[in-house]
DNA sequence: GTTCTAGAAC
DNA sequence: GTTCTAGAAC
């Protein structure tokens, strides 16, 4: 079948005017109870529809924050909510080291979290960007956007010189100090940690 | 965010 | 010739 008819194909769910935007996938999810791992008044916590590692949750505020460049000083007790529901989560996986925190640049809309594990082992795993995203500076921990909420009553963007300078980083293992060729050298890296 | 694929890198 | 990455997606 050639490419065209299969776009054809799928053309009224993918192509027409109200197509939900990819970024609006989130929010989605956040309805789905399959995707759905623990929910609160104020948070719900999704499986990761593409994880990045062996956990990966999302958590998410159900109140309608765009980012974390929407958060004000009235925010500091949902962040510290979303400590309590992240406690709660590690005290769930005991033999497994969990981080919490933010993209400096998020792609989907709504503010949310990622506590992913340290392993990154997953196929959905592919690119540099991915790679870096959870391993550079790109991820905000946590405790970082409380701080600095706590102290300036907002989170500053990072410019678009230092995101372009974070996704070009070189490939180096987040838990030794191999540094990959490629991808498929550093997933198979990853295996024997 | 993912998918797809051209052309760079090997 | 095959593997791998990076940029477009209307």
């Amino acid at each position: 079948m050639s490419k065209r008819s299969n776009e054809n194909a799928t053309e009224t769910e993918s192509k027409s005017k109200h197509a939900k935007h990819w970024s609006l996938g989130l929010l989605e999810s956040m309805k789905d109870p399959k995707s759905i791992v623990k929910q609160t008044k104020n948070v719900v916590v999704i499986r990761d529809k593409y994880p990045k590692a062996k956990v990966h949750y999302l958590m998410i505020p159900t109140d309608s924050i765009n980012s974390i460049y929407k958060l004000n000083s009235e925010h500091v007790s949902l962040l510290e909510e979303f400590n309590e529901l992240f406690e709660e989560i590690k005290s769930e996986h005991s033999n497994i080291n969990l981080i919490a925190g933010f993209h400096a640049v998020p792609s989907m809309q709504r503010m949310h979290m990622h506590v992913i594990s340290n392993d990154m082992i997953s196929p959905c795993l592919k690119t540099k960007v991915h790679w870096n995203s959870f391993t550079t500076k790109f991820f905000i921990p946590y405790k970082d956007i409380l701080s600095e909420l706590k102290e300036s009553g907002s989170v500053k963007k990072i410019s678009p010189e230092l995101h372009k300078s974070l996704m070009a980083t070189p490939l180096q293992c987040n838990q030794c100090s191999f540094k990959p060729k490629n991808m498929p050298q550093l997933k198979e890296h990853l295996l024997t940690h």
